[in-house]
DNA sequence: GATGAATGAGTCTTCATTCAT
DNA sequence: GATGAATGAAGACTCATTCAT
């Protein structure tokens, strides 16, 4: 596909000031990507727009690729521990009241930033992050896939495998389509309240 | 964002040899687009892997984007009307067997060159000619919600449009990502169960 | 200074449609040189004005130099014999006449088509005709010379040579000037009344 | 005609250094220019004759339009000022001096580089930046118009601005005409005082 | 560490010209 | 002779990346 080029970050910033500039030049990356898109982003174009030269952007981004991956990784990790740590939290809960959690998890999260949002997932593949992707959208499905095998006693469905990997697979395609094609949606109480039918429907469990 | 250019092909071939080219070319721009990536794709890549001058595909391709947008367009078309065509013939039958046909329409349409679906929806910038990809989109969702609206009286749901997003949103995810992460999934007749099962008791309808 | 290649034409037309096709493809080259430029003007867009095929077109053109070639020589001989033979004819009359029909004749010509004659004459370098215009003033200014040479006894110049290159400099810059910034002045009569004047003192002859 | 694009400099150069390859770019540009015409400037020639990268260069230069016409504005500007200054000095002078100061200037002005001067006004389109060689000649005119207006009485002739446009041209015509078709003329004595003559008789002034 | 000038491989694109039909 | 599809050398220009200061 592409010739893959090491994408991690060169080094840890180890004083405040060289995290600062990173935080900066990775905000600049998000500014650029929103107002010029992927294809019209340059690492002199960040740099100027970070207010940085060129060259200290190289000194913690050894290329464009872990400019990019670098804001991708952060944006993905950041939904995806907001959602371990949530569906930790409503483990316990009755069923109808934790897949409503989750939802409203999902979709708010979604709501903040949804143009950064749009634009970071379309660009995913071509920064090469697919398998970092992968891995994190597996952890989160291998825990939901968990969380139905540990109460599959009050769900009507057969195989936990199948049905994690259709629920995450729905719920993240419905925030982001959301995001993508009607962010007012995002907003909407009908949005969250029809997913959330559609996931308590699916499992069989009744209204809570 | 981008500043626009024009996209649309230069010149209509007029003699068989040129359609030929045409052809040739197009078929190389998949090719190279499911070997290379979006961003590893040139012209001069697409004209020698078409064993065709660089010229020739200029005479008929004023630029790059409207290369992609050729193959883009005749793709979205191909998929589009057989959802519709489809969506049209399925109207009469009981629901169950509709949802099931749609179903399976998705999942095999998607099962057909998956690699260059995959290149195609993920790695081309929703750009000119490729915001049709949106459009089209819109189009099946329409299409579903008036078969929805069509149908309430069997239907468990409030608000057709919504449900109409729900439904677009969570079938089109659950063939991508399969298709993405799993394609073997895609063989697996569970998936289509799954994916009815979901449907089906979302929108309250019993098993056919 | 430009590699040169042979920039006559390639053969003669032997029969009326020929001359015909080189004549609409000469008119052809006028047009789309006042309208693009030199450096708009493709071999293409000519054939294309001209309704010709390009293949045709270099049946008659071996290349792009020959073609604007063609059109630079025909204007500069057209106007050269024009005015030859005009200074046969006035070399009789009383200086002044004389003075005053050459200087209408080349005002004059230089109003019919002042937009051609502009983009030609700033043209002419780029496409190595200078030798041969060269020629052809020098052709003019040698009979001026003679004419003044013929009349020295009335004139109150010394060196008839350079007086020659004087006049002819002069007379010429002036049409092309004219045409150039103030196309309007051409129709001035105030500008050969001035021409003349100029003429005339420089000579030392007494208005006729 | 053609489409205009930003020919004004990118970026000014700071550091010394970078003064320095501007330099050194706009005089490989002088020499490229005279040695193979400007059909035959690339940027890439330009770029390898200064001994500059390609990059650098467009660090500067926008484009191809933008180095030449960085070239032809200093020159004539150079010309410009030369002439307006010599024009404010020789104002007091008795005319028929006046006349043999700036005629001497113009003709010693072209015979300073005669090869850049030839190229520069004979192949440079009059394009974009190169446009203002035409509003430099206006102002010249406008200058001599204005002083023939100041000394009116003193001369023989009834319209200053057409009498300025025809001193002007044809001065201007005997140095180029002389510089293209007889370089050794610019060195003649006679040349200047045939010109001077033949601009005192015109204004009616008497030899000074 | 920071700076920004310099680099040059790599792209897109044009257009004069050829030649099979 | 005419046609126009095909050719490909050539040229403008970009931008990720390096490195001297």
């Amino acid at each position: 596909m592409q010739r893959q080029v090491r994408t991690t970050p060169r080094k840890q910033p180890r004083q405040a000031r060289s995290r600062a500039t990173v935080d900066t030049v990775l905000q600049a990356t998000a500014r650029v990507l929103v107002k010029h898109g992927f294809d019209g982003l340059t690492t002199n174009l960040v740099a100027e727009s970070a207010g940085v030269s060129i060259g200290s952007l190289y000194q913690y981004f050894p290329n464009k690729a872990a400019l990019v991956g670098a804001l991708v990784e952060k944006h993905v990790e950041d939904i995806a521990s907001l959602c371990l740590s949530e569906l930790a939290r409503v483990a316990q809960l009755p069923i109808a009241q934790a897949i409503r959690r989750m939802i409203e998890l999902m979709i708010h999260a979604h709501a903040v930033r949804p143009d950064l949002q749009r634009v970071l997932s379309e660009q995913v593949p071509r920064v090469g992050r697919m398998a970092r992707l992968g891995e994190i959208e597996a952890l989160c499905q291998r825990s939901v896939a968990e969380l139905l095998v540990a109460r599959k006693a009050e769900l009507a469905i057969e195989d936990p495998e199948i049905a994690a990997f259709v629920l995450v697979s729905a719920i993240e395609a419905i925030t982001h389509r959301a995001a993508l094609f009607s962010p007012e949606l995002l907003r909407d109480p009908r949005l969250v309240d029809e997913t959330c039918a559609m996931a308590r429907r699916y499992l069989g469990v009744a209204d809570g």
